[in-house]
DNA sequence: CTGTTAGCGCCTTCAA
DNA sequence: TTGAAGGCGCTAACAG
């Protein structure tokens, strides 16, 4: 028993399909009012939905927005796809979900399922990288792209444009600035700090991880201030963990070193909010208290994390506008928006939030 | 430049279109090795990406799962999500996102329109509600559920089932023991604590949120206690964080009339974890702390929350496997697994989990 | 304003 | 094994 069809409906209406057509779905055409009742209560009558396949197939277009995260599970990117599950509904359109661990490989698979279901656009908001492992994929997760968009397609990717695609039309690129975001983040800290900084990482190559780094350490540049030293770990939980292990032991060996509890006084930076609440739980595990025996910073202001306790000092980011915005940007632009047609339409920007995880034990 | 079609991949490789829907997707019939390998490189030369809408409509079934969330970026239904996502990679679907706030009336937009996009099977992951302004939404909600099983659908409800709907074939409920865990949890609480104990609950008529509460009194009942007070408010972390307020002000109260900071000892149970952390960090914003003047657990166990301090009590679900046995769930059922065809499939467990919230502290 | 006629791109009987 | 023909459900040009 298949769902009732056009077909179905018209002929219980004695109409023409086509006539149903134009009743039940938009068109420009106003039927007569007498058959239009007509039409909708056959349709209702019989359950009617229309098969978007079959209206996609006509009209090659699908309402649907295809979303490309590493994991739906980690805030950050939940946070996003809130935005962006909003600004589809705005458009009445439906998101297609895919999460891809940050794999260019599977991006590129995610580009082609998305393409295949003909997505209207596709809003990419996985961190991008450069790690020579990642080549490959990146070249042809690229060149699925610009096939895309020269079929037509729109692509927004959030952050940093996909590594060697070129920018054909459709392509948008929503930039946040974490570069500015992290110096200006060093410089707060700096003015408040006369100790030493470390910054916790996520892997080389990960654009969005080396930007902060970036930022924090020009910051520091300017506020005369040595470079940081960087440790490398996984962009989650578990690599600033690991990072906050060793540096607690790095604390606990020099305290014992010279006698005194604060013989080292390191202020950490982590990359993300995360990996800056897994650092702290590793130096609270080593018996050590923030912000006493060592001060953090991390980066996105996630929400779930703000009652976390001392208060994370961090870079706020509007997440869900950023969702918003990109999956926006994918549309042709409203009419009645006639400042600088095409071009970024707004621009993100963000915020220092510092707070007690950073402020200075006297 | 519209993207190339199967038809112009047979034409360059010198077949007919059926052959090389043949060869270029799975079917019985195998072709002429030669051919097919004349075809594919025809095929990846044009750069050949199969519409999935055409091929959708021809055979009736899209290759989607539909997820329906309250909210996408609640670290509860996230963490659900992450699990959908994994079992629809696992069956090569591609998972169709609602949220729709917990109105059964956008749940049921939300199905009407899975429906539509011939979603082969659809997963509800909010909480059922019984309230009087939701009567309407839910017999609307459990109509188009029953319509879409009829006609071939696959449904499974986390939690609850849809009130009101009848059981046709191809609906499932994937149960969740919030009373037993809640009963549990009580239960071991209540081997602690002599205080008293006090509720936060979301809106009257929420499953999810009466089971865990009628779990909890009735754990109290059987340790001999009297039923505890129940203070309502919304489902999320401002709602625990009002509640939170409110008892703040009671605790504080207690203590002026008698002059001693320990007069009412209260033993708070939110919900959800959520909640509960709103609820924390209201009564750390008035000063209080725990578990010294008030101790608090959860539910849920989320992710994101585990290294709050003081950690939180909280009963484990296993959210991720919910997501994935659900989508599981609306599947034959792969054909080694001849124990229980077609029944529950794997009981969903949780456990509880005491950790330094409510620690009696002496 | 309505009905008729063609496809949209693919799969699937059927014959060959 | 391969090709030809018909149809999945709908929309968009035409005609009337």
């Amino acid at each position: 028993m298949a769902a009732s069809t056009l077909t179905e409906v018209a002929r219980l209406a004695g109409v023409s399909p086509a006539t149903a057509s134009r009743v039940l779905n938009g068109s420009a055409r106003k039927p007569g009012k007498d058959i239009a009742e007509r039409v909708r209560q056959a349709a209702d009558s019989l359950g009617y939905i229309p098969n978007a396949q079959a209206q996609g197939l006509a009209k090659s277009s699908s309402g649907l927005i295809g979303l490309i995260v590493h994991d739906i599970a980690d805030p950050y990117f939940s946070a996003i796809a809130r935005g962006v599950q909003e600004a589809a509904r705005e458009q009445r359109k439906m998101v297609l979900l895919a999460t891809t661990g940050g794999s260019p490989a599977d991006e590129k698979e995610a580009v082609a399922a998305f393409a295949a279901r003909r997505a209207d656009s596709i809003v990419i908001a996985g961190s991008r990288s450069a790690r020579t492992e990642d080549q490959e994929g990146n070249a042809e997760l690229a060149a699925e792209l610009d096939r895309y968009c020269r079929n037509g397609g729109q692509v927004a990717v959030v952050g940093h444009p996909v590594v060697g695609a070129s920018a054909p039309e459709g392509y948008h690129v929503v930039a946040v600035p974490n570069q500015e975001l992290a110096d200006a983040l060093a410089t707060q800290l700096a003015g408040g700090w006369d100790g030493e900084f470390v910054i916790i990482g996520g892997p080389e190559g990960l654009f969005t991880s080396d930007d902060r780094i970036r930022g924090f350490q020009e910051g520091l540049a300017r506020a005369a201030r040595p470079p940081a030293e960087i440790l490398r770990s996984s962009f989650n939980r578990s690599g600033g963990y690991e990072a906050g292990l060793k540096l607690a032991a790095r604390i606990k060996a020099a305290r014992d070193a010279n006698g005194e509890p604060n013989g080292l006084r390191l202020c950490i930076f982590a990359v993300n909010d995360v990996m800056a609440i897994g650092a702290a739980a590793a130096l609270r595990a080593e018996g050590l208290r923030i912000p006493r025996d060592a001060t953090i910073a991390g980066f996105d202001d996630i929400e779930t994390l703000r009652d976390f306790r001392p208060a994370l000092s961090t870079v706020r980011l509007p997440l869900e506008d950023i969702g918003r915005l990109a999956t926006r940007a994918t549309v042709p632009a409203a009419d009645d928006n006639e400042d600088a047609d095409g071009g970024q339409p707004q621009p993100i920007t963000g915020e220092v939030a510092l707070r007690r995880s950073t402020q200075v034990v006297v």
